[in-house]
DNA sequence: GCGTTTCGACGAAGCGCTTCGACGGACGAG
DNA sequence: CTCGTCCGTCGAAGCGCTTCGTCGAAACGC
């Protein structure tokens, strides 16, 4: 493999005229630069990442520390992943997998300390996460992808799930639903402060109270089993039910396959309303499935580009960032059963 | 961060003996040994990857080369990444992720001339991949997830389609089918050179004609809607049928909805089998379907082995493996309408 | 005309580690 | 007791680059 000292013999210069030539750091005349260029050329030079990265300090890496997969990663995070990988290859980085759940933090501060990533993007973080202070302390720049539990300024870039559950619960009230459900992601996940199962919960509340209605939310395991059975027991607790909104992809086909399975047509006699969702998971579903999908690709390249800022001072910084889920309509959304949509926006309290 | 020279100060001993005693490459007394990994672990010391990389030229990392995201990864890439890069973290390298198809063989080699990577695992690869010639003429170590046409003795693990194929059709015949119908990756996939599309398809085939049936098989879009229509198609192709084999989860989706639509019971009338599938996709389906789901994590895992044996000298060189998908019982199966199972194993040709 | 900038290029000192050759002392053999 | 071995340790030479200080020559000002 050519070396910049190969180069620089054959262009007749210096070793540290082709670094600078290379870089840009100091000028360069343009003759000088050319001949160094086409030596580059014929030798087929490429620098060497790793004396690139001892001399200077940077190693031109990036960290993704990911949920050690338990089972099967949903296709929300793939995209998240496939998308920060291709933004930091864009802007000349690597991208690393670093697969650690929340308990790992001293392995992260180990690998950290070897030097070996510029910065870190922290996947799923939980709302007490001891892996974010553990970069803080080693004081390599980092972005969370979520946020923990006191939104302070970390830097950030999240799913806004305020925003999510209330254009939810808004595009169901429109059409005239009153009843409507939750369904969450498992009290397990909760448990292990898994964010978004807090933050979609109250923000669903929330978005009904604001509009006099009365939630109903139920958190269910990863099942269809389980699905089919919170069907039974929401219907329980509230038999007027005209709509449900899920977060939970593999219990939402265990919703449909009960209500199906009873009898209630989808979506004449029941909306199904599918958040955070992950792309083409409605299509699979019949009938496909109103969506507000999940915006996984974006969430990885602004990820990538304020990690950017902060690894390399001269880029831009950009803000923390929410996005909401978007729309992606299927079929298992319609009015509430017996009312013409948007026929009383005004009428706040249930019957 | 502490450096080595630091260790060696505060240990008392020079800075190569520190070296020694991280790597074991030569002898070095126990009492010394024990004040150098006191010394270490008092500094929180943690070799730095770039240095040890330029000395040694070996990164220690690993890079997995896959298809850069069309239309969101599926669950089986999703683990296959995840399993290759825990996999890799376990035998202390890095797994970074290159986003580049088939088509991008210059960029993958400019990256490999950087030294970045010790070895490169290749997914996807197509019948002929130039990707791969970059590899071989680079001399980097590689292994890839799949075969190019020439199945020389080229690294590599994959799935065993053969085997796989010809599993489905045995179950089904086990069942007493005598017409089945394949629903293969599209046509799109097979002009790209995908591979999976063809050793499916010819291992369907053989997989029928060894046992005296007629094969049908349609190449499908990925899409519900593609789903449906290949129903009809193959239905008045072949109105005899009583299976299908699917290899399309996308058009699985749409083949279950329209035969429920047409009023065609699944498995009563006909029954489904969908193979190289991602996990909990069966799940999704009501009735969950019968699936030989994709070995991705243990390919993953494998590839990642096999890199390593490659990579370094010193581990024990493992075989090119193919490996069978995996019958996950569903309900999508059944014994053929108006026949018993096993009935007549002996009487190959259909009525 | 000479001193002073300015520009472009050079040399050398690291970055933190691996690895080779060498060397001193303890030990067994003769 | 002496010589040869072997074990454990040390010093130094890189690995291929970045970057700082420097310097010659061309360009400029008065």
């Amino acid at each position: 493999m050519a070396t910049m000292q190969d180069v620089a013999r054959r262009a007749q210069v210096s070793l540290s005229t082709v670094s600078y030539a290379l870089s840009g750091t100091r000028p360069v005349s343009d003759a000088t630069r050319r001949r160094i260029e086409d030596a580059m050329a014929e030798l087929g030079f490429q620098p060497n990442a790793m004396a690139r990265g001892l001399a200077s300090r940077r190693s031109h890496v990036l960290a993704l520390i990911y949920p050690a997969m338990e089972k099967g990663l949903g296709g929300t995070v793939a995209e998240f992943v496939s998308s920060a990988a291709e933004t930091a290859r864009e802007n000349g980085y690597h991208l690393v997998l670093w697969p650690f759940r929340t308990t790992q933090a001293p392995e992260v501060r180990d690998l950290v300390r070897q030097g070996m990533a510029d910065g870190v993007l922290l996947m799923e973080v939980a709302l007490d996460d001891d892996r974010v202070d553990v970069l803080d302390e080693a004081g390599v720049p980092y972005t969370m992808i979520g946020r923990t539990r006191d939104v302070t300024d970390r830097p950030s870039v999240d799913i806004d799930f305020e925003r999510t559950t209330d254009d939810a619960v808004q595009h169901l009230v429109d059409l005239g639903h009153r009843y409507v459900a939750f369904v969450n992601h498992s009290q397990a996940t909760a448990d292990d402060g898994y964010a978004p199962t807090f933050r979609a919960e109250e923000g669903f509340e929330a978005a009904m109270r604001r509009r006099g209605l009365e939630p109903v939310a139920l958190r269910v395991d990863e099942s269809p089993r389980a699905g089919r059975d919170a069907v039974a027991t929401l219907l329980e607790r509230e038999p007027r039910l005209t709509a449900f909104v899920t977060m939970n992809e593999i219990a939402t086909f265990g919703v449909v396959a009960e209500l199906q399975q009873r009898g209630v047509a989808i979506p004449e006699d029941m909306s199904i309303l599918s958040i955070v969702t992950s792309p083409g998971v409605g299509e699979m579903s019949n009938p496909p499935l109103t969506t507000l999908h999940a915006p996984g690709a974006e969430l990885g390249r602004l990820g990538v580009q304020k990690l950017l800022s902060l690894v390399d001072g001269s880029r831009p910084s950009t803000p923390n960032v929410l996005i909401p889920c978007v729309l992606e309509p299927g079929s298992s959304v319609a009015p509430a059963a017996g009312r013409a949509p948007d026929d009383d926006d005004r009428e706040p309290v249930a019957r």
